[in-house]
DNA sequence: TTTATTTACGTAAACGTTTACGGATAATCG
DNA sequence: CGATTATCCGTAAACGTTTACGTAAATAAA
């Protein structure tokens, strides 16, 4: 097709192509009167630069990558959303790749970024090992900002949340609400995130005398419905009073298990669940959550890339923590 | 950086650019021995071609663009998610563009995308009235495919689901339990995925011999609480006993507002929603959804956008339909 | 044996920008 | 008035690929 381009213009407008590049970046180097007659002469032939041309020029892309393990998720589409904004408003793209918990998935999106198709990536981990190796390489390559799913191993920036002191806040709420028995549902133990929810549930029951007691604690595995009769037998069989799920894919199991076992939330078994479902007020019961500040963490780590970007500082070591809130429902309270 | 290029990779293996080139892409004119050495040499050297001098040389970018009203929204996470599985199948990139209903967004986003950045466009509209010749502009130059939030009056492939059926069959279903007067939560109205629901809504009621009342319809407007107060204050004054929510955002309100109201649904008042939520069974009481297949209907569109690119055909006009599916819960049920 | 064809590679141009370097003119200064 | 400086613009190279065109050698056809 005839696209327009900074030739045509030049040509149109009897200058250079140097120059017209110039007018339209501004360039102290042009009169203000080529300036304007440049912008109009784009503006009336539509054009619109090819940023191909100019990234393969100025080895920038004006976009980042986010890799996460899934879209379709309360936690990440928010913190998405957040980078998003964070990228609009600078005139920046957003690549979007999921690895579905799959570590062999994020290696090779992580290999096929380290071309420098992005200036920046920003990754919530997947639960299965990581490829230090690999994400070390492409850390060298280009900055990478992890959030929420990180791990301590791997040096590098990073937004995590609270996630040891609301395990400990939401096991020692259980307990104050007459839980003796508390199951924890585990996710993500091969991440540093994992570990400090599972750390928080451990330490606030034995800071409160309980004994350790592995059987009730379970890990998650894979599909829906594995989960589902995972959770189901933990609760026929252990018959806990309380539980403190790491992620929602674990919580909501639970409400169809108490349907089907015939035992009510909260009398017979008490929840919370790390969750940022929109409605969870519309449960049945409603559902006591620790709330992570998805859009805020979205925001928050593209910020600090584009920080990275214009400091160019970026083999350093350092994590923000945000604070997640406790949102007691009914799920969780005590019976009159 | 010391960037690996091409030219190294020729040096290194005393041969021209142009045969290491071919040798990556595996053309006929090279040697098999010779594509071998390539390809050992590039794996050793861990070589990654740069994708805009590529994207420059060959005129695509290997890379779609989707825009939506939303990322963080049980729709359009999943159609992503279902679009960015079959761009990952085919090497694909995935950029993400989020217009907040706001058409000058929208706007904004196209002309930036006219410029060539991907080979092709899946969107869903803002609710905003388009602009229909940027629209127009854009899909000349590039494939374009609309999905879920189409308007007929634009020329283009879409992907639809059965929206007026949808709409005919829950009003139906409402009126078969007893239900006299029925209100409606529109959103949407100027695209045509709107029009086709009011107009089932409204086709239900009349051959079921009810009249046409307008106070029972209500349009939705802009934020959170603007769209609770509305809710609120149409129920309590309207006391409809059935309603038909045109979106996931118009019914969640009902809830609340029943609860301020002590109305309780279904008893009260029977309510049905578009919607995904992934766990409309555990509200309280669980809703009855229309639920679309929005993983689907990504696949589905992205699907069409790949066959577009491979025979070049993209000035057409056509419509596929998906079929919706009414769940029946508890939030429309009779009472006994 | 001569000619035609195939095979395997190299040369150089092209994609559309940006930018280092240079230069002409006009303004300023000593 | 000559020298310096500021202003404004052009020339050409560069970014890293891909590909049209050309060609030498090897093979096949005549």
């Amino acid at each position: 097709m005839g696209e327009i381009n900074i030739k045509m213009l030049a040509l149109e407008l009897n200058l250079s192509a140097a120059t017209v590049s110039r007018a339209l970046r501004d360039s102290y180097e042009i009169s203000s009167e080529t300036k304007a007659r440049v912008i109009e002469m784009a503006k009336k032939l539509n054009y619109e630069p090819n940023p191909f041309a100019s990234s393969l020029r100025q080895q920038k892309s004006k976009t980042i990558a986010v890799i996460v393990p899934a879209i379709a998720n309360n936690f990440f589409s928010l913190a998405i959303n957040g980078i998003e904004e964070v990228a609009r408003a600078r005139d920046y793209h957003v690549l979007i790749y999921q690895t579905h918990e799959n570590s062999e998935i994020e290696r090779s999106f992580l290999m096929r970024l380290s071309s420098g198709r992005v200036d920046g990536i920003l990754i919530s981990l997947a639960s299965e090992e990581v490829d230090k190796r690999q994400l070390k390489e492409v850390s060298e390559k280009l900055p990478v900002v992890f959030f929420d799913r990180v791990h301590d191993d791997i040096e590098g920036v990073k937004i995590t949340t609270d996630d040891y002191t609301s395990a400990y806040n939401a096991v020692q709420h259980l307990i104050e609400n007459g839980c003796k028995k508390i199951g924890y549902l585990m996710a993500l133990n091969s991440l540093s995130t994992g570990e400090k929810r599972l750390q928080g549930y451990l330490d606030a029951l034995k800071n409160n005398g309980f004994p350790y007691q592995p059987d009730l604690i379970i890990t998650n595995s894979g599909t829906v419905e594995q989960n589902y009769s995972l959770v189901r037998n933990f609760i026929a069989e252990q018959k806990p009073d309380g539980i403190l799920s790491s992620i929602e894919d674990l919580a909501m199991p639970c409400y169809y298990a108490c349907k089907d076992l015939k035992l009510t939330i909260p009398d017979d078994l008490k929840l919370i669940s790390f969750s940022n479902l929109a409605h969870a007020e519309l449960l049945n019961p409603s559902l006591t959550t620790i709330n992570q500040p998805a859009f805020e963490i979205g925001v928050e780590a593209a910020g600090i890339l584009f920080k990275i970007f214009n400091n160019r500082r970026y083999a350093f070591n350092e994590t923000i923590t945000l604070k997640s809130n406790l949102i007691k429902r009914e799920s969780s309270m005590r019976a009159e």
